[in-house]
Formats: C-alpha cells, structure tokens, sequence
DNA sequence: CCTGATGCCATA
DNA sequence: ATGGCATCAGGG
C-alpha cells in the first residue's frame, strides 16, 4: 500500500533529491533551514560541487540522518508541480532513461540558479527639476508621454533624444524614481475572443467538434489535405483553451516553420506567443521558462522539448504535422514526441490534436480502433483536391546510364517551362552523388570515422559524411589502391540533378532547396519566397519541400525516384514512401492550376505505388496495417532496439554475445531476440557500434524485462547501452 | 557528468 | 621514493 507522500520536510528532515547530474538514482539529504517542500528547485552539495535537483519525495536510504549533508538552498522558482514530476518519472520508465537525465531536459534554462534578474526602471517623481533645461523638459514630456509607466534607461535617452547623465541627475534630485523590476515580463495577452477567419462549414463542424472536447484528457486525429485549413481550425482549439484560462502548446516539426505560424497567430489573437526552440536566446529562454510557470505565457509555440517546460496548467497540445520523424529524438534521450504529448496529456488532462494530411500508421490504428477521435478536413472550395497521378515505368524509358531525367518527365517539364508554370522535382537526396568509387579497384570512398558512405557535395567542394558531419577533399587518386584519375561519382543527388536539369532546360531559371546549400534559415526562407513569387521555373527539392510551403505557381511535381525506400526490409519504408510522395504531390496546383504529379519507377504495379496513383488512401492504411498486423509488428507488437557502442570492437563484440546469451528475461515475457547485428551505422565518431533487436508482442512488460535483461552484467567502464523503445527505423 | 582516489609506469 | 597520467568508482 502507498503511503500518503509527505509534502512538507521540516529543517534536517531527511529527503530524497533528484539531481540533474547523470546519476539513476535519487540521494539523500536534510531539508534546508527554512525547510522544504516535494517539487522544490534546490541546489545541493555532490562531492566538491553544488549541483541543481529538485526535491522528489522522502529519503530512500538506509543512511543515518547525521551522514546525510544539507540542501544548500532553495532556488526562487515555483516548485515542480506534481504534474511535471509524474510525466517525467512516467517518462523516463517508458524511455528507459535516468530520471536524471529527464529532469535535465525540463531545466534547459539558464539563470535558475540566480534569482529573478532585475533591471533598473525610471519612474515620475513628485520634485520637478531644481532647473530645467530643454533635455530635462524633453525627459519629462516622454515620462508622462507614457502615462506614468516605468522605462528604462535607454528607453528613455533614445525616446527623449538625451545622454544617460541627464536621466541619472533628475534622478539624483528627485525628479525620477529609480525603481527595480523583474527583467522578465510575461508575454502579452493573446485576445481568444477576436474573430478569426471565417471558416467554411466543414471547418466551422471541426472547429466546434474540437472546442467541445476541450476541458478533459482526449487524442482527436485531425486529418486534412493541405490547403484544407487545418491551422485555422486547431487555431479555434486554442481559443477554446486559452479562454478557459489554460495554456496551450502548438509543436511544429521545424524551426523554419515557426515564423510564419507565429505571424498567423498574432493576426488570429492580437498578439506574439512564446516561442521555444533552439534558436530562441538565452535571455528569452529564461523568461519563457519562467513565464511559463507563473501563467505569463499563455500560448508556446515550438520544438518538441517545449514539452518538458513547467507549465502551470497545460490545456492543449498540438503535434502539428505528427508523423514527421523529426518529432522523433535519435540522439541523447531516445524519445517520440508525439507519444510524449499523449502521456503528458492524460497526466495534465490536456487534450491533444494530431494534425497531419497523412498521418503515421500508429496513429490511423488508434483512430480506427476509436481510441482517437477523429475528424476529416475536405479542401476548401477553389483549392485543388489532389493532382492528377500517373507513373512513369522506368522499364520502358530511353534513359541512358548518369541521367534520371526521363524522357516522358522531360516533356513534361518543357510544356510547363512554356506555359510559364512552374515544375518541381522531387530527390529525397542531399549532395552530388551518393557515392565515390574508384574505377580501378571498385573502392567506395567510406568515412574515416563511421561505416557510412562519404557523399560527394560539389557546390562545397567536399566529401561528408551524413552520419557524423566528417569532411573530407575530394580525392583525384583512390585512397585504397592509390591509381590516379579514375575517382567516379555514383548515383544522383539534388547538385548533379540540378547539372542536369540545366544541360536538358538551358533557358529555365533552375533553384535548389537543399538544407545544406543554405548558410541560414533565414537565407533559406528568403529563397522559399522567391520560388513562391514565381523566381524559378524548375525547383529542384530534398524532403525539405514536402514541408507544407505553398508554391501557388507550381503545377508539375517529378519524383525521380519513386522506388527509393520500397526496397530494403525497413519497416516504415512503405508508409514513409507513401507519406512523403502524397505530400510532395500535394503542392502542385494548390492554387486554381490543374497539378499533375509524374511517379518514375521501376515497378508501377508495386502495391505502394499503385495506392498512392489511385488515391485509394484508406486502402492503403488498410492493406499496410494488416500487412504488420499478420508479422506481429509495430503498432500491434513492439520493438526495442539496443544499441551497443564501445571504442573497443573486441571488447563490444564479446559484451553483445554475452548479453544475447542470457535472453531468459525477454524469453519469460514470450519476445524474440535478435542479433547482435552491426549497427546500420556501424562506427559513429570512433565508437564501434552493435545493434540488437526485441520484438514482443503488445501487452507485455517489455520495458521491466529489458531492465532486468541488461541488470545481469555489468558492462565494461567505456561500452555504453542505448535502448529504442519504438525504433523509427532499423535494418 | 565531475572529481578525487587509485594504480601503473617512468624516472630519480 | 616520487611524480605524471590514464582509468575508475562514487557522489547522500
């Protein structure tokens, strides 16, 4: 039975605290002098130094009280709320990660160790001036100008045209009050009430559907074809939300999506909301983290760490886009964002919107099984439905070898270069060739520091590895059997798709979206518009443009590869292909043109390709699910993935088949081992790499028989274990 | 993660 | 014996 938790601690009563440093467990101390309560923010001593932690229950150890050391101090912040604390113990048991380490990613702000930075503010004093001169008139005349409100130094100088001594010796005399306050402002009001857009019937049904479930926990999968206006209708969601007084948090999938959404935010609400990411500044950061805690931040926009933020009462969360893998965290704290938002929101009793034109199968499963609501988005009167689809069999095609422009694609291309539309095409492929081989010896240039491939960048003048960022000089003779001259590249990417789009179309203006090509996001968004105002008549596009920009004067979408990611045993290479092409297709002819979408493939009868030309897309999710239902596989079993890493590949080696050898935790809940296999990757920045795969079916203990599995040796000082609860991808 | 303790080897 | 350095366990 549980004991009641102890919420208040006496001074020198014992208590557990959750520290930020890497450690699995909680430690002991003694409550400060003036006590302390559950979910305080303290700053404690650990060894030589002070650490910051927050204050998670009573003690756990068996320690005498007079060997426990004392909270150092209790930080001026609000205290954890239960809320916070639940999701990231809940968290951390799903993850399978240090409590520790979640705690770390709810207290990514800075200054929480100093207390509330002040700045100094002027205020109107009672004494006028023991002289006035024009300056000290000007000073006064902005003073009042903003009725009695405090400004700051500077402030007041650049409104008032004045150097800083003027100001300071009013203030000297009595003639200004110098005053402190909170450097930290709370966000300005954002209006629910304003009328929005006005929004068709179909998006008024959603809307209503949406804000009558606001107030509880829920999941509703909010599906649309982009153009159907799916932001303005969980934009009615958030008004729903915000006017009962609870906050919200939209996630978006990329940074560079932030600003345009924030400015259709401020036009909907009257004004900015708070914006979490990692672009967002230090200073910015710490008012947001705090803001968020007091209730000054009514709406967050951001990534998906804006999360694990301390918000005061979390009402609603939107995963925009949620079946973009990005939301998917693959380094550090293996986590899916999406699943992430559920989990907090049946803690907060939040609601949760999943919005996407095609979302991930998981997510169709769960509406369909009525675990989500879900609501339909049909496109808007006088926006194109989807565009017409047709293949191109690659079979059939005059293509000769270093070309991937086929003929019929080329045709079509030229028609829209002269009827003045522009044509995209689509090459899910970063770089100039995917690959350097020496014609000699049949080498392919490999990664100093990984097993990947080194991708040819031309426009950089470089070899890089996509895995770890390596770079290297492009080679004249072969690094293996050192022959001069007969380095070859291999493959197309968007650089070399470019060089031949503009041998095939001299006169067309050609454009390349590629993230690398790009020295800032701000540089990327400036070449986004231009293709939008119609600059280019060729784009030429990575993934980077399936992600909900609106190019009005686009009518031919190209997909060069069509086949990329249906080979290979990848789990979600079907649903990824499926996803990625309808996407890519739904730019062209969002506007009142036609659109026409051109499939080049070497297998037009392949079930994927055919459900995606016939548009049959709940047939498709049908045919998919019960494809990975009869293999037991993701969402009706689970898979875990252990990622082994070690500098030592002997020592990794022998590890691995020591674990593998005493599966009997896994066997007990009826799970399949499988491995130890090289990790797809098999070397990441000098740590060899070994991967193992679970498979268990959907109702069992998986994560407490990976614990116990793993507990059974105790690995080498510098071999490390990562466990993927729901791996997006494995090979 | 950091840090101080530990032990191994090279040197005096 | 002494110091430098890599490795490791412990932190309350």
């Amino acid at each position: 039975m549980d004991l009641p938790e102890v919420h208040h601690f006496p001074p020198d009563a014992p208590l557990a605290v959750l520290t930020t440093q890497p450690l699995d467990r909680v430690l002991d101390y003694r409550a400060p002098e003036g006590g302390a309560q559950i979910g305080d923010f303290v700053e404690v001593p650990l060894g030589p130094r002070k650490v910051l932690g927050v204050v998670w229950g009573p003690a756990e150890s068996d320690l005498p009280p007079t060997r426990l050391r004392r909270v150092e101090r209790v930080l001026d912040v609000p205290p954890m709320r239960d809320e916070l604390r639940a999701f990231l113990a809940r968290a951390a048991d799903y993850t399978l990660t240090p409590r520790s380490l979640m705690l770390f990613l709810a207290t990514r702000a800075p200054g929480l160790f100093q207390g509330q930075a002040m700045r100094r503010v002027y205020q109107l004093g009672d004494t006028p001036p023991e002289r006035m001169t024009d300056a000290r008139a000007r000073v006064l005349e902005v003073m009042t100008g903003y009725g009695g409100a405090a400004l700051t130094l500077t402030e007041i100088t650049r409104a008032a045209g004045v150097s800083a001594s003027v100001v300071q010796t009013m203030a000297s005399q009595g003639a200004l009050i110098e005053a402190e306050t909170p450097r930290d402002t709370p966000y300005p009001r954002l209006d629910p009430a304003r009328p929005g857009k006005e929004l068709s019937p179909d998006q008024a049904e959603a809307a209503t559907r949406l804000r009558a479930a606001q107030g509880d926990f829920g999941v509703t999968l909010l599906k649309g074809v982009t153009g159907s206006g799916k932001t303005e209708v969980y934009l009615e969601a958030v008004a729903e939300c915000l006017s009962k007084g609870r906050q919200a948090l939209v996630l978006l999938p990329e940074i560079a999506l932030t600003a345009g959404f924030i400015e259709r935010v401020e036009v909907r609400f009257g004004a900015r909301p708070a914006e979490w990411h990692s672009g967002v500044t230090m200073t910015e950061r710490r008012r947001l983290w705090r803001m968020v805690g007091q209730g000054g931040a009514q709406m967050v926009v951001g990534a998906r760490s804006a999360l694990f933020l301390p918000y005061r009462d979390l009402g609603l969360i939107v995963v925009d886009e949620e079946h973009d893998s990005s939301y998917k965290q693959e380094d550090g704290v293996l986590y899916n964002a999406r699943d992430m938002a559920v989990l907090r929101a049946s803690i907060a009793g939040s609601q949760v919107v999943l919005a996407s034109a095609t979302p991930a199968l998981e997510t169709w499963v769960n509406s369909e099984t009525g675990k989500y609501a879900r609501i339909d988005l049909h496109a808007r009167y006088g926006v194109a439905e989807l565009p017409d689809m047709r293949a191109i069999d690659l079979r059939s095609e005059d293509l000769p070898s270093g070309r991937w422009i086929s003929p019929s694609l080329k045709t079509a291309v030229q028609t829209r270069l002269e009827a003045g539309e522009q044509s995209l095409l689509f090459l899910n492929r970063r770089g100039y060739a995917p690959v350097t081989t020496c014609r000699a010896c049949g080498h392919q240039v490999q990664c100093h520091q990984c097993d990947a491939r080194m991708v040819e960048h031309r426009f950089q003048q470089r070899l890089m590895c996509h895995k770890c960022g390596a770079t290297a000089p492009i080679p004249t003779a072969c690094p293996s059997c050192g022959v001069e001259g007969r380095m070859h590249a291999v493959g197309p990417g968007v650089e070399r798709l470019e060089e031949e789009a503009r041998a095939a179309f001299p006169d067309a203006r050609v454009a390349v979206l590629s993230s690398d090509l790009f020295a800032s996001a701000r540089a990327l968004k400036a070449q986004i518009e231009a293709i939008a105002e119609g600059e280019a008549d060729i784009v030429i596009g990575t993934q980077l443009v399936a992600k909900g920009h609106n190019f009005p004067h686009l009518t031919l979408v190209g997909v060069i590869d069509a086949d990329l990611g249906l080979h290979g045993s990848d789990l979600r290479a079907a649903e990824r292909t499926f996803q990625l092409m309808r996407q890519v297709a739904g730019r062209a002819g969002r506007a009142e043109r036609p659109g026409l979408a051109l499939l080049q493939t070497h297998q037009p009868d392949h079930p994927v390709i055919r459900a995606i030309l016939s548009g049959d897309e709940e047939g498709f999710w049908r045919a998919e699910a019960a494809e990975r239902q009869s293999l037991g596989m993701p969402p009706y079993g689970r898979l875990a993935g252990i990622i082994l890493s070690s500098p030592k590949p002997e020592e990794l080696f022998e590890f691995a088949q020591a674990l593998a050898a005493r599966a009997e935790p896994l066997l007990r809940i009826g799970a399949q081992l499988y491995g130890p296999a090289p990790a797809p990757v098999a070397r990441v920045r000098g740590r060899h790499r070994v991967r193992l795969l679970i498979k268990a079916a959907r109702t069992v203990p998986l994560q407490a028989a990976i614990s116990q599995w793993t507990a059974q040796l105790k690995p080498p000082h510098d071999l490390r274990i990562a466990v993927d609860i729901d791996p997006q991808s494995f090979w």
